[in-house]
DNA sequence: TTTCATT
């Protein structure tokens, strides 16, 4: 099934259709902020069920690391230094690495967050495992050491009877190794199986062995046997889908007419020269254009649009910003504004969007809600520096 | 039928 958040990016990129998908954000939102962020995936860390038991490793070893972590399932827009931004809102980070495509330099979609404390990487999992952030769910666990070992570990199974859950899935494979993640397709439209899914072992070896082990055999009561081979790299197809894009026509790549986009085109150099802004513009277009006359753009502060966010409560954290903002696209700074001497929220607190239209969807469907006991005031950013 | 991109 489509998730909320794949349709309010939809809404968000298809501007015809406005806003009157925000209801469906909000109850996104609800579910998220009422149960805390959750994410039950088999995990890398010491809580994962499918240890086998006669293995002679154990997990969670003393030499695992308790401060370094790794983040799944990042947005591919999301920088090294907002991925900074969002760990360091827990406690201090000794290290942070977006880790990118050697050759085209693109996101792979995950990374490393090492802190000074272990109890700060214990918070950060407890806080942020499961948060969403566009159309992605992050994952937080704790990262394995770095090993050539633990490379090539992924395998496609394929054949797999209809009716196979991903805990019998695993159940199959567990006997040969340390399950780090496993999954089986399913159909968009109806929810069932399509037969195929994917285990990532903790070593290749143990990817080898089930391969020797199960490939071309018939699971228990199945009638058909199973394939199971190494699953492809996904950066491979990135580098193809690249490659690809680099033949293609370019007015393919810009749907839509062609003198609206000329326009567009046009009134985006004007910005980027005026202030440095890269984004696809909307709405702010002809306010862009007042602007270059001097006139002040609300919210913008050269990097992003800044997002003043009002009556939060005194125990109020970063943390809280970034459940909010999140889903609504591609945030770049949260920060609550503190009393120096309590440590307290005074109240308020700033968001860094990068990007318009995604600001301006979650201030129209901020503004008005209701935080616990308060209801919050969303708006740009003003700069009232210059009040008569 | 190759995922929500695990060094």
């Amino acid at each position: 099934t489509v998730s909320f958040m794949q349709k309010i990016n939809a809404a968000i990129l298809n501007k015809r259709k406005g806003f009157h998908l925000c209801h469906q954000v909000i109850a996104a939102m609800e579910t998220q902020l009422s149960n805390g962020p959750t994410c039950n995936n088999t995990s890398n860390g010491p809580s994962t069920i499918s240890n086998n038991c006669s293995s002679p490793v154990e997990s969670g070893s003393i030499e695992d690391s308790k401060t370094n972590l790794i983040v799944n399932y990042l947005p591919q827009n999301m920088t090294q230094e907002e991925l900074k931004s969002l760990f360091g809102s827990i406690g201090e980070i000794e290290s942070c690495k977006l880790v990118r495509d050697k050759i085209t330099g693109q996101s792979l979609g995950y990374g490393f967050v090492n802190y000074v404390d272990p109890k700060d990487a214990e918070k950060a999992i407890n806080t942020l495992n499961g948060l969403r952030l566009q159309t992605k769910t992050i994952k937080v666990s704790y990262a394995r050491p770095s090993s050539a070992s633990i490379r090539d570990a992924n395998l496609y199974v394929s054949g797999l009877p209809k009716t196979m859950t991903q805990k019998e899935l695993e159940q199959l494979f567990s006997q040969y190794g340390r399950i780090i993640t496993s999954r089986i397709l399913v159909d968009q439209v109806t929810g069932v199986s399509r037969g195929v899914g994917f285990i990532r072992f903790d070593r290749r070896v143990e990817a080898e062995e089930a391969i020797k082990g199960l490939n071309c055999q018939k699971p228990p009561g199945a009638t058909e046997p199973i394939t199971v081979k190494f699953a492809n790299n996904p950066s491979q197809k990135t580098s193809q889908a690249l490659l690809s894009q680099l033949y293609q026509s370019p007015n393919r790549r810009y749907p839509g007419p062609l003198a609206q986009q000329a326009q567009r085109f046009r009134l985006d150099n004007l910005l980027n020269m005026a202030y440095g802004v890269k984004s696809r513009f909307s709405p702010m277009a002809i306010d862009g254009v007042t602007s270059l006359a001097g006139i002040n753009i609300p919210g913008h502060a050269g990097t992003g649009w800044c997002i003043f966010v009002y009556n939060l409560a005194p125990d109020a954290d970063e943390s809280i910003l970034w459940q909010m903002f999140g889903p609504f696209g591609a945030v770049t700074n949260v920060k609550v504004i503190r009393d120096f001497n309590t440590n307290k929220c005074k109240g308020f607190g700033f968001v860094t969007m990068t990007n318009y239209d995604e600001a301006a969807v979650a201030i129209a469907s901020l503004n008005g809600y209701r935080l616990g006991d308060r209801v919050l005031q969303v708006s740009f950013k003003t700069n009232k520096t210059h009040k008569a």
